[in-house]
DNA sequence: TATTGTTATACTCTATAACTATA
DNA sequence: TATAGTTATAGAGTATAACAATA
């Protein structure tokens, strides 16, 4: 029997039956906007964006990496990348610095108060998680991060 | 001892130790990106987007809803999905049916073309999925979904 | 008063293409 | 010739606010 005999018969399905339910595409969507809007609501109007604290947790991590590392570290294009960092200097978590080598570059040193901005938010967003994944137990939660890496190793 | 610490005894951290890298919202855009990646190219630039795909699903299962319900299925403003109705009746893919009992509402209609692009959508993504995820076995892709769930099921 | 569909508008995220200064 | 950073620009996707028609 086909889908379409199916519907013959009924008028409306279960949406639990639907095809779309068990897609992991528009799961991940979903699941990602629920996370993604309490995310901003715990950060604020005026914190860090998810694009922007990843960001700063390379340059906080890797000191001195260039823009391009930075942008192929992210998955976005180089030009993207600029808005980012702007925003990273004028909050003075970070200083463009050039290089005497090479002076097409600019390192990217994170400045004290960058670091513990770092810090500070990833507590917040620590909490977050925590808060809004309480129905997975930590073998829950690590198997999926796990499988989420298993799915971002494709596109390396 | 402190991260900072650490910090201070080697210039760069190893990647896999980042928090950043533990987190679920990042791993779940990063891996949604990938994943979109491939969407895109197997359905082409005149192919139906993901967030139409969803709206025509909703459309052929649960014939006549209306347009706040399926809004509201699909996690999105009324006036979000408007270019989304319009974009499938422009297609042919649905009618705007008028409801003689209640004046401001349209049922939105299936066509048998619809129905036709519906089927044949479906089976793009499913090859798409299946290559992108032949490194997860069924069990492991089930889990996934389950998962993904849980935390969908937070924001109702 | 409340709801449905709609428009106008703005903002975020992202990509492509072209430029400049260096290498 | 090729690369790093930058600008300009455009296109998705989404939200908010306001409106007319209808309940």
């Amino acid at each position: 029997m086909t889908r379409t005999q199916r519907k013959a018969r009924a008028d409306a399905m279960d949406v639990s039956e639907m095809a779309l339910e068990t897609l992991v595409g528009y799961n991940l969507k979903r699941a990602y906007v629920v996370l993604q809007n309490d995310y901003r609501a715990v950060m604020g109007d005026h914190g860090l964006s998810p694009r922007v604290f990843s960001a700063l947790t390379f340059v906080v991590e890797m000191p001195n990496l260039t823009q391009s590392d930075l942008a192929r570290r992210l998955g976005i294009e180089r030009s993207g990348l600029v808005a980012i960092v702007d925003e990273l200097e004028a909050r003075g978590y970070l200083n463009r610095v050039a290089v005497p080598q090479d002076r097409r570059i600019q390192a990217l040193a994170p400045t004290e108060s960058g670091v513990q901005a770092y810090e500070a938010a990833l507590a917040l967003i620590n909490e977050h998680e925590d808060r809004m994944l309480h129905m997975l137990n930590a073998e829950e939660r690590e198997q999926l991060v796990h499988l989420l890496k298993k799915i971002r190793e494709i596109g390396e």
